[in-house]
RNA sequence: GGUGGGGUUGCGGAGCGGUCAAACGCAGCAGACUGUAAAUCUGCCCUCUACGAGUUCGAUGGUUCGAAUCCAUCCCCCACCA
């Protein structure tokens, strides 16, 4: 890393980017930090309300990591002041305003994810609060006034619903502002963010601008949609795999995602060369490898990054077993019943393999319960549990019972 | 301050005195097809002691044989004009 030559090291940091505003700026900033001998301040600000990093944050730290690789520094914000106001963007389903305990429950969490990918000793770790806590009302005022309305309503979203009459708060109209604030305050360098956050990022090159510091230079990187396929990575939208998730879990998830997706996911959570993608993407193209084995191929390279070899290997085994070949997952929870003669739907509650009765009745009814493998049809069968008795619903609903 | 429009089942969004547990879309779940892909098709999708019953349509009270639908009060939201 360190003999590559500034061309070579522009051209690593910026691979991937969608925007990078501009190349001469962050070229100039390497220039002078490696006269200097020091590593530049690379920001990156997270939202603690959800706690979960999926692989849709993983995209920006990747890059982070090779800003730390390249001997820069991460500072890694945590938005608790901002958490903790909440954000009411999201109309009906206000993203409720968090706690102290519980930002700092969440933060902990945050790194302790995190840092499966960053560099602990790269890597500095701020809350907002410590800077917007401390600001009176005057300084609030003092600088709004260094932005104009004109220049908030250029971002899309605003000028949108600005225009079909919709509401737009004004805590959300200085969100952007907070975050630039964020940026003066720890003197970034260069801010990552998502494609999605161009116009905030800018921002904070605005806002350094004004208080006289040289502004920040700004790097996006795509968002990448989720398992549907259509929406991005949210955990919102249910379809996200979190960084913490079981190996096995993660597998199945990411064998799930459309097949047109994986290429992205290849390149870009498990960081393989786009040249190669490519050529893999020529082989599925050509026939010449099913884009099952290829989905696999990026499964275990996910899995083994974020658990291990080993791990990766039992998840596509289990996959197998239990999906293609139907055979019992060889984990089933268990469930504790006393001896005694039950109704199915009943059990099945009971079981957790539905939340009501009704839901149950609906399984049966729809042919997707098997009790030691055979359909059972009639909803009002009664079960005389036995110890060992599998009950089976749906592909993924596993239960053996134990009398107890 | 004024005017107008709203709050409906996870979300969006119909309904505007009985035929409403409430159209439709999305999400979700199951089945078929598969590579648990995607797409597609089919079914389900408030709860229950289930051919019946019980709770729902911002809150509370009322008018009615009968209300999500009418009236009153209250709470909350939005836009526009000032």
């Amino acid at each position: 890393m360190r003999n590559m030559t500034m061309e070579e090291q522009l051209n690593f940091l910026s691979a991937r980017a969608v925007d990078l505003i501009n190349r001469d700026d962050l070229k100039k900033k390497l220039e002078k930090a490696a006269v200097e001998g020091r590593g530049l301040r690379i920001k990156y600000g997270a939202d603690p309300s959800a706690p979960d990093i999926h692989l849709g944050h993983v995209v920006g730290l990747n890059k982070l990591r090779e800003f730390q690789d390249a001997g820069h520094t991460v500072v890694f914000i945590i938005g608790d002041f901002t958490g903790m106001i909440g954000d009411p963007s999201g109309k009906s389903a206000t993203r409720p305003a968090l706690s102290r305990e519980q930002v700092a429950k969440n933060a902990e969490s945050y790194k302790e994810q995190v840092f499966k990918i960053l560099d602990p000793e790269k890597t500095e770790v701020r809350f907002n609060s410590e800077w917007l806590g401390e600001m009176k009302f005057e300084d609030v005022i003092r600088l709004t006034a260094h932005v104009t309305v004109a220049q908030l309503l250029a971002r899309d979203d605003f000028s949108k619903r600005y225009a079909d009459n919709r509401p737009i708060s004004l805590v959300e109209f200085l969100y952007p502002l907070v975050q630039a604030y964020d940026s003066v305050m720890v003197k970034a360098d260069l801010e990552l963010g998502g494609t999605d956050q161009l116009f905030n990022l800018l921002l904070g090159r605005e806002l350094q601008k004004v208080m006289g510091q040289e502004p920040q230079c700004v790097m996006t990187l795509p968002l990448i949609e989720g398992l549907d396929g259509v929406n991005k990575m949210s955990k919102s939208l249910n379809n996200y795999v979190g960084v913490n998730e079981t190996a096995r879990d993660m597998y199945g998830k990411l064998m799930s995602v459309p097949d047109d997706l994986m290429w992205k996911y290849f390149e870009y959570i498990a960081e393989v060369p786009s040249a190669k993608v490519a050529e893999w993407q020529a082989d599925v193209e050509e026939g010449k490898v099913h884009p099952r084995e290829m989905k696999d191929i990026l499964g275990k390279r996910i899995v083994s990054r974020f658990h291990d070899e080993v791990a990766a290997e039992d998840a596509s085994a289990e996959f197998i077993r239990v999906f293609r070949n139907k055979d019992l997952p060889d984990e089933i929870p268990e469930v504790m019943v006393p001896a005694e003669e039950i109704g199915l739907l009943n059990l099945m509650v009971q079981a957790g393999l539905a939340a009501s009765n009704g839901e149950a009745r609906r399984l049966v009814k729809q042919g997707a319960v098997k009790i030691n493998d055979e359909k059972v049809s009639d909803e009002r069968a009664q079960i005389m549990p036995e110890d060992g008795m599998i009950i089976r619903s749906g592909k993924r609903g596993f239960a053996k019972i134990v009398i107890g």
